[in-house]
DNA sequence: AAATAATGTGTGTAATTTACACAATAAAAT
DNA sequence: ATTTTATTGTGTAAATTACACACATTATTT
């Protein structure tokens, strides 16, 4: 029987025993991952959802995930499932927010770590195999099985903050881009309209974009420049005090 | 025995059964919290940490934390922790990052979710009966036991990042403060020197401060105004849009 | 050759940020 | 009571950044 810890006044503090004891046997958790896959195409913020095949659920759509084994990183899960569905390897995933309530999956006490993933969709476009799957665009999601609307809401939020201060929004798209196409992906995201002089004025002066030398191709109308951005010298130069405000 | 969904082309979806029976059986990993707790004591940043009780880890510290029990909430088992070591209930807390490698932890498969929490260390102070328990600077703290120095220099991160945009610091102050004392708990945080005038302005600008009537009492010197915080004029007006800029 | 639909560029104004110095006040020391 | 000390409280000018806004240019299509 594992005692208190002598000099705790509490009886709080635990010995290695009894926490491996614990670990080990009761105390365990079903742990899962919800990868929340968003894509960019015909100037529409999209996500990728997965059609649930759970009756409760009849014809609901949810979001891609899968237990994580005992042997498997958390990090891993989630590469796993995109490896999985899009057949990408290298894509942006960052873990957003861990969803907790003991009551939230049906089929136990599931906690599930969401990640949020951005593709570019030309890469993936000719992968989706499964019938199942399909891209939404994100104003039309709704009423999603479990506690995915939720997850959902809480990743879509993410992402609009997220892409002010961070260029992961460069993602869903091709890797040369015109200026054109990154403000429309910055309006689908943040569903705002921007000025296109001032926008331009904006990433030219953070001095991130290279120059191609190239224009774009089938264009129905004048070519813009092609530019990629400069990954390395944003780690270099990425800014840490950026002003109180709020 | 289940099997692969009709209408898969994967064999990735399951059936409700077979989810049901992962979930109950194998594939159940310890799910533990851990709380990074921030306090602001004679102008210092300082974190509570516990003597870790493993002997692996023989005087090392360590965050305060433990496990999940499979009825309780995640975030109750973060609450949990926190009114345990500190006696405090209202406190701020907010999950910041789960960390779930397959060896970070001696006893087992144990994946942990972290949470940051800012107190007010003068509603603690008397609190502390246990003497595994110690405040410690920030700058100080190095060689935590487990994966924790990890954990905490990412929270202390998150913890300068966020306290520019979000007036999350302030729950480290007495809810009456001077301007001087919040001051220099942004210089704390952030390590830096601020212009004290500058500091003034764009506080009194954001125009979330009440002015108390009242001034510092028991100062060596000239006492400065009292003001509070204004929350629910904070989340009323708060920003969504702030300007792409990284 | 004209019409279309987009690209590419600059300037003035307003708002915000930064740098910086001195008078006023309360407490403590003499 | 006077002086000293330490800190509060305030204003302005200069620099930078954000914003609003219009026209000439270039491919493509008709």
């Amino acid at each position: 029987m594992p005692i208190a810890k002598k000099g705790s006044h509490t009886g709080i503090i635990k010995t290695f025993k009894k926490i491996q004891s614990e670990v080990q046997s009761i105390n365990r958790i079903a742990l899962s991952v919800d990868c929340v896959i968003f894509g960019f195409d015909e100037n529409k913020l999209k996500v990728l959802l997965i059609r649930s095949d759970l009756k409760k659920f009849h014809g609901r759509w949810s979001l891609l995930g899968d237990l994580v084994k005992p042997d498997q990183d958390l990090d891993a899960a989630a590469y796993e499932i995109l490896k999985q569905r899009t057949g990408l390897n290298d894509v942006y995933l960052e873990q957003v927010h861990t969803f907790g309530e003991v009551n939230r999956h049906p089929a136990g006490r599931v906690v599930t770590v969401a990640y949020c993933s951005l593709i570019n969709v030309q890469h993936h476009r000719l992968k989706i195999l499964d019938n199942e799957l399909h891209w939404h665009e994100v104003e039309s999601v709704k009423d999603l099985a479990f506690d995915h609307q939720k997850i959902f809401e809480m990743c879509y939020a993410w992402l609009q903050k997220r892409v002010q201060e961070h260029p992961l929004g460069l993602s869903l798209l091709p890797s040369k881009f015109s200026l054109r196409e990154l403000q429309n992906l910055y309006e689908a995201i943040l569903n705002i309209k921007l000025d296109r002089r001032n926008f331009r004025k904006k990433f030219f002066a953070m001095d991130f974009l290279v120059d191609m030398n190239e224009d774009e191709q089938n264009v129905p109308h004048r070519p813009g420049r092609l530019y990629k951005f400069d990954y390395e010298k944003y780690e270099r130069k990425k800014k840490v005090w950026t002003g109180i405000d709020f």
